[in-house]
DNA sequence: TTGTAGGCGTTATCAA
DNA sequence: TTGATAACGCCTACAA
């Protein structure tokens, strides 16, 4: 029992061969009495089939890796949430990588695909250098990257559109009557940094808004480098009336920021985050957020690779998602605070219309 | 090479047999022309070695699973952000489980060590039954739980002490000059709940106060649940001047209903929750809570686990991780909301002394 | 319907 | 120092 038993085991007890045994597990024709005594010997022994022999036989694991670069960021957190599950409904285990967005960590992660402990991969990387889209082509296993690549690279692409998502948060805010607008960024040698960037920019022309350079500030995407940037910002240009945030955690950032300097939100200076994460529910007031569909994201990679693993070779597929502005007190002026709280109150984000 | 090479390619292409291969690859003595010719094919051949061939003549799969409700569960974040680095470092890869609290997931992911898709499980069960109990005896690979299972059960097992925390909690209020204290509490079937529920009595008696029925509301460890509850607190006992909330979720809630009855925190009703996730830092004002250690009972249960895996059968362990208190505005009246606000800004709590 | 035997890719033993 | 060879546990022709 310490060693637990095989087919071998099973085989022995039920006076059969273990080919009978395999068949009778894998349910193939067998005369009704061997299969009586096959199952019988399983039960009594506690037959649990070895998962990496009928690995090693197959050439599948029935695992798939997600790497990201901090579980700790509700980003990926909430593409976790969605992917966990819709692996696991078809039969596959989940493997989680933090790489800290090292891109030493991230190419391991990439060639460690041949040592085929999973079927596929789905990752996010911050950055996307040369040598990631080298390891991308070289992969011994199918991939999904989350975040944009060069369609050359033959992988399967979930995007974001942060350009849509900034402009729909710009409208908003101009719409509010607001025109000196501010952008806090994080560092633009990211993907998204270098987007949201190019975004903001964009969205200022549409609206024959002057470029300022005053009212940009670049810090990194956490909440404490959000609220040094924020500082600097107030310095220089003290008549902001608006802040687009590169993501909600610099937003709660400028939160702090504003409510030491005595600013009110929204009334003084109205605030916008990025990635809707359950967090702009949290936050007080609740955060304006433009959601780039962080779940939608993660499932639609999820659902990628798992048709790529079931039914092979094809075209690389690039999907994206439409971003949306959910719209709460941080800029809307209803300073309750609680609008939009998700139901479950446990950072579940409700479902989405397509 | 669409099927990779194996050390049988490399042997042919060194002119040597496999088992010099293997030799040289595992680093045991060998002749150095040999070394040369097979390092050199394995190179040119971009040899990655197969985990899983090598998992079966092991016996051992350098994996390691973590099972919990709901990773979108701050708590259990904590506990993965924590785990996760040990096993790294230890060079195992980390597998998730998310069980919804299903007792028959669990039950599952218990019986699935048979499979032998991973050397060890680490557990964090919201529910402990008979059935837990005899699968946790009968596990076919070693398990370390999080919370509390009985001693006899013969699993490593890390607890966290509500007793103490509670009582914390407790003297702090009563040192504010708090009276009405309530009590919001999770499912009492559950062993967080229960436990919760008896240190909020004992903390009481041993202040001195009395234990009133109209001051307890039990609801679930949610958000909204929190919020239904402290509503029914509020019309029920009007008087109340502090919340101890069984957890940080039901904190949020109960801020929200708070803010909505015109009742200011801390001023009027002061707010403790519990379990000192990142959401206390987020919220406003910033929460008062109760830090049960997640992080470090996620290290213990880690270590525990990889000494066990490394060293064997030896006696079962139980490790108690001493609470905290984590004072901020929702109670100490500083009006600010931004004490004690993560360095990183992205949920990363600090590292905390002994 | 059933059993024998070979192979999945490695590691490890035992002679040579 | 090296090479055959036998496992590890399962699946699956192929033969009986």
């Amino acid at each position: 029992m310490t060693e637990g038993p095989t087919i071998n085991t099973i085989a022995r007890r039920a006076g059969v061969s273990i080919a009978s045994v395999s068949r009778v597990l894998n349910g193939l024709p067998t005369r009704e009495e061997t299969v009586r005594r096959v199952l019988s010997a399983a039960e009594e022994l506690g037959y649990v089939p070895n998962s990496v022999a009928r690995s090693l036989k197959n050439r599948r694991t029935n695992q798939v890796a997600f790497a990201m670069a901090d579980i700790g960021n509700p980003v990926y957190l909430a593409m976790v949430r969605e992917i966990q599950p819709v692996l696991r409904a078809a039969g596959y285990r989940l493997l989680l990588h933090s790489t800290d967005a090292d891109v030493a960590d991230e190419l391991d992660v990439l060639r460690g695909l041949g040592e085929r402990y999973v079927d596929g991969l789905i990752m996010s990387p911050l950055r996307v250098t040369d040598e990631h889209l080298r390891a991308l082509a070289a992969a011994r296993a199918p991939v999904v990257v989350i975040g944009s690549v060069p369609e050359e690279t033959g992988v399967d692409n979930v995007r974001a559109d942060s350009r849509t998502g900034v402009r729909l948060a710009l409208d908003h805010l101009y719409g509010l009557g607001r025109r000196r607008i501010a952008f806090v960024n994080g560092p633009p040698d990211t993907v998204p940094g270098a987007a949201r960037a190019a975004a903001y920019r964009e969205a200022l022309d549409a609206l024959g808004l002057p470029y300022d350079e005053n009212l940009v500030e670049v810090g990194d995407f956490y909440r404490a480098e959000g609220a040094t940037a924020v500082r600097a910002l107030l310095d220089r240009a003290a008549d902001v009336d608006a802040l687009m945030c590169a993501n909600d955690l610099i937003a709660l950032g400028a939160l702090d920021v504003l409510r030491r300097a005595g600013r009110r939100v929204p009334e003084d200076v109205a605030v916008v985050g990025m990635d809707d994460t359950y967090l702009a529910g949290v936050a007080w007031p609740a955060l304006t957020s433009v959601s780039l569909g962080s779940e939608r994201r993660g499932r639609a990679a999820a659902e990628l690779l798992l048709d790529r693993l079931e039914n092979g070779q094809r075209q690389a597929r690039v999907v994206t998602v439409e971003p949306r502005l959910a719209v709460r007190a941080s800029t809307a002026g209803v300073r309750d605070g609680t609008d939009d709280v998700p139901g479950a109150g446990e950072g579940t984000e409700g479902e989405e219309s397509p």
